[in-house]
DNA sequence: CGATCCCGCCACATT
DNA sequence: AATGTGGCGGGATCG
């Protein structure tokens, strides 16, 4: 990577460039005419010509997946030099590394590295979730192939699976139109219906009896659907975007087969379906004859639609036990129920909040992108809705304000994470075999989930939650779960929040880098080792929290000292690659300016818009960091304080206690813990708001925490489009809170003894418990906005940074101080000065001035080690 | 050894 | 004819 930035970095000289290529690749390739043009051509010089291709090549190349073989790294190789001529060091270096580096990595990369859920997602992650309206993506295969690194065939795989939900649409050869998921809910709708009548019936059975069904199936199917109707479906697939040619398509199978399937998932209650059914009666639509190797191929493609359908979190893989044994299958886990959620939930409570604008109604629901602007607003809305007001008392419950509008916008993303939630759990209730992820933490992928422990447990929390974030809409049209604990409001579905639990949904970018788990690929998890360390630790504890307070107290949770991971050494974990990172810390990136990030500032802050962008970034790593640069990283922020403060590497070693230490150094850095998705969570990001009163935090065995720490889990995909978060409200031991309340909130309860000073990592619970207690309303007059949101320090620093004024930001540290006192632990006054958002990305050292710490940035990006270097490059990475 | 599914040949469609 | 698309299935990996 270091390479890959230094080539960056480099000067590029396309001019040079020309003739080395030609050299290289009559090296390579005598002349790159031989019959398929093509494919000689791309592999051995894609795009060398122009300068931009270059770069991709070096971008392709940086990231791991990419390291072909040695194709590649020919490729690359000459490339480099012929660009980087000018810098003799750099190539060299690059050279090196290259080679060195590619030869471990070259073998290296397994499978799983190239699989097209991978790629999928690398894709996924350069576009926004829900583009404004006004701004059109075109999206060129070749282009993409290259940057991705991978054969264009490939992408075709991608893209015909999400041109088949309308994602994408085709434009013209070569080059497809992104819409972004707005219509998803609608695509899906009509997959719904669709599927009703095609498949109605025999899902229906189906559920019952696979076998039977199928046999059944066929007939019936055929019976029941007539050309016409799978004509319909066809038709179906293009009928909003035709774009241009769609028409003519001749069957793509890829299309329909990815169409069909989604429609088994809608029409299956249980939302489950297997693999070997669903290419059963995709055959059967086909034809009758379902010889084996059909079935076989049948299968094949199959996987390739889940593969993509995983990365757009529609889906995710499970294994459902049956008479026979152990089938492979996939469960839907993307939004419903259409009508009732998310277009209907607003529609449903549209009564409720007239909202002038929005116009939620029947088709609309994609307002919530249409009116993409919105979105910026949505922190304003989030003023409105989360009228702290001094006191957060209650969340607005009125729907009505005017602000609304945004908020429902906003909201009604958030509804629809909701409604997956709570889907979610709903199916797991229901089917105890299969265990939402959450139950599930112990077993990552594929656990049968007839493991799950305490279902009910994970419910609670999920439900609070979830039903907390309508809540401020009020837009919870969901029926109230009966189990909710303490949830008490949203069981009118209005938003009133109790007291203790408090959640917010903000648009704040920074919690949206913190949801999106899109990691990918590398992200900076190779991190230094130290910070890795850390936030390993914290992470492992963290998931071990989450596993107890799921499972109850497990014992291995409980003792802090448990490393779990922690105890790695470093290289390794570099090694690991962001796949194994469930956890990631993130900074709350200050809303600030990222190149993406708008530049509106004026106009508010991070919008939706923006925080999509980050979104998007933060699927890169260096997008990441960069807003890390920026504001702070926690990781860095570690990292950063070996180098530039000289903290003792030592120190800095990886466990808890290092953590702790900097904790202690610096009393506030992180700011959320972000669990990824890919373990065992598959489904669930938790946050945790970090900044609270370390002590506050701990991991115990025993269930009582001192604190507990709010989380909010919220379906990872979801939380691509989503800058969710709750405030939970924590509940510190201290103020009484609802027993109910803890469940909800999720009663993660940390005791980190080790920790406890430090965590800022986990959850930085702002001390927002006690400041229900004590409402700190006034204190900022800009408070009242924020309410209750505890959002941790971090979310105020985001937008303190971003803009002082808003109120929002304001109040947050003013309340966090307060709180943070009462809460358990004393802060230092360094962990106060969270207040500041600056202070809490300087280390303590650079506390004082903010100046410094970019300084030391640049130092470090200087002297930093090479991981550091990465880190930087990553942001600075061209996009 | 079965589950996955990458890879890329090659046919068909477009340009 | 040159390319763009994408069906398809061998066979490598994974678990």
């Amino acid at each position: 990577e270091n390479i890959f930035d230094r080539s960056r970095m480099a000067p590029k000289t396309p001019i040079k460039n020309e003739p080395v290529d030609l050299s290289k690749q009559k090296g390579c390739t005598p002349e790159r005419s031989p019959i398929t043009p093509v494919k000689l051509v791309d592999r051995p010089q894609p795009d060398p010509w122009t300068p931009t291709a270059n770069l991709k090549m070096l971008v392709s190349a940086a990231s791991p997946d990419m390291r072909d073989r040695e194709k590649k790294k020919e490729l690359f190789r000459p490339i480099e030099n012929s660009e980087q001529s000018d810098t003799p060091d750099l190539l060299q270096y690059d050279m090196v590394d290259d080679s060195t580096v590619d030869e471990f990595e070259k073998q290296r990369p397994s499978r799983k590295q190239k699989s097209l859920g991978l790629l999928c997602q690398k894709f996924l992650a350069r576009y926004p979730s829900y583009p404004l309206s006004t701004e059109k993506t075109t999206i060129s295969l070749d282009e993409v192939a290259s940057i991705l690194g991978v054969e264009r065939r490939r992408i075709y795989d991608i893209v015909n699976v999400l041109e088949s939900l309308h994602l994408v649409s085709r434009v013209a050869k070569n080059q497809y139109c992104w819409h972004g998921r707005h219509n998803l809910s609608q695509t899906l709708k009509t997959l719904q219906e669709a599927g009703e009548l095609q498949y109605g019936e025999l899902m229906t059975c189906f559920q019952h009896k696979e076998q039977d069904l199928e046999y059944k199936f066929g007939e019936r199917k055929k019976e029941t659907m007539p050309d016409s109707q799978d004509k319909k479906l066809l038709d179906f697939s293009e009928p909003d975007c035709t774009s241009a040619s769609a028409n003519s398509r001749k069957d793509k199978s890829l299309r329909i087969m990815s169409q069909k399937f989604v429609m088994l998932f809608l029409v299956s209650k249980t939302k489950i379906v297997t693999l070997d059914i669903a290419a059963k009666i995709l055959i059967e639509e086909t034809q009758d004859t379902v010889d084996h190797s059909k079935f076989k191929t049948k299968v094949r493609r199959l996987y390739d639609i889940a593969n993509v359908l995983t990365s757009l979190g529609l889906i995710k893989k499970v294994h459902v036990t049956e008479e026979r044994g152990r089938k492979p299958a996939f469960k839907w886990i993307g939004p419903v129920e259409f009508p009732g959620k998310t277009d209907e939930l607003r529609g449903h409570s549209p009564a409720s909040d007239p909202l002038p604008g929005t116009q939620r109604g029947a088709r609309a629901p994609y307002q919530i992108c249409a009116s993409g602007k919105q979105r910026f607003t949505r922190h304003a809305s989030f003023n409105g809705a989360q009228p702290c007001e001094g006191t957060r008392r209650k969340v607005s419950s009125e729907p009505n304000s005017p602000r609304q509008e945004r908020q429902d916008e906003y909201c009604s993303k958030m509804v629809n994470l909701a409604a997956v939630c709570r889907q979610k759990i709903e199916e797991d209730t229901r089917n105890p075999s299969i265990i939402s992820p959450l139950s599930i933490l112990p077993v990552p992928g594929d656990s049968d989930f007839s493991v799950n422990p305490l279902p009910q447990a994970v419910f609670p929390v999920v439900q609070g939650d979830v039903p907390s974030l309508l809540l401020p809409n009020g837009i919870s049209s969901q029926p109230p779960h009966p189990s909710m604990p303490a949830a008490s409001k949203t069981e009118d579905g209005k938003p009133t929040l109790l007291p203790s639990q408090p959640f917010l949904c903000f648009p704040s970018s920074s919690l949206f880098m913190l949801c999106s788990g899109l990691q990918e690929n590398n992200l900076r998890e190779t991190l230094p080792t130290a910070g890795d360390m850390g936030n390993r630790s914290a992470e492992a504890q963290a998931a071990v929290a989450l596993a107890v307070c799921q499972k109850r107290s497990s014992r291995k949770c409980a003792s802090p000292s448990a490393p779990v991971d922690d105890e790695e050494p470093a290289a390794k974990k570099q090694t690991m690659e962001q796949s194994d990172v469930p956890l990631s810390l993130v900074v709350p990136k200050k809303p600030f300016e990222s190149p993406k990030a708008e530049s509106t500032p004026g106009s508010g802050y991070a919008s939706a818009v923006d925080l999509e962008a980050l979104q998007l970034d933060i699927a890169n790593p260096a997008a990441l960091e960069a807003a890390n640069k920026k504001s702070t990283k926690p990781v860095d922020s570690q990292e950063q304080k070996k180098w530039s403060q000289n903290k003792d590497p030592d120190e800095l070693s990886p466990g808890k206690e290092h953590i702790s230490k900097e904790n202690s150094n610096q009393p506030f850095l992180p700011h959320y813990l972000y669990v990824q998705p890919t373990a065992g969570l598959s489904n669930f990001n938790f946050l945790f708001s970090a900044n609270q009163a370390p002590g506050a935090i701990s991991l115990t065995a025993s269930q009582l925490p001192s604190l507990s720490v709010p989380c909010v889990m919220v379906p990872s995909a979801a939380l691509a489009s989503f800058p969710l978060v709750c405030s939970p409200a924590i509940t510190s031991p201290l103020s009484p809170v609802p027993d109910g309340s803890l469940s909800a909130t999720t009663s993660l309860n940390f005791s980190m003894s080790s920790l406890a000073s430090a965590t800022p990592v986990f959850i930085g619970t702002t001390a927002a418990v006690t400041p229900k207690v004590s409402p700190m309303p006034s204190v900022d007059p800009q408070q009242p906005a924020h309410p209750a949101l505890h959002l941790s320090p971090v979310l105020a620093r985001s937008c303190g940074a971003v803009k002082l004024d808003s109120p929002m930001c304001m109040g947050h540290p003013v309340t966090l101080l307060k709180l943070q006192q009462p809460s358990s632990t004393p802060l230092t006054p360094k962990s106060i000065r969270p207040a500041c958002h600056e202070a809490f990305f300087k280390t303590p050292g650079s506390l004082g001035d903010p100046v410094a710490w970019k300084k030391n940035e640049g130092n470090q990006t200087r002297n930093a080690s090479s991981v550091q270097r990465r880190l930087e490059i990553s942001s600075t990475s061209p996009d």
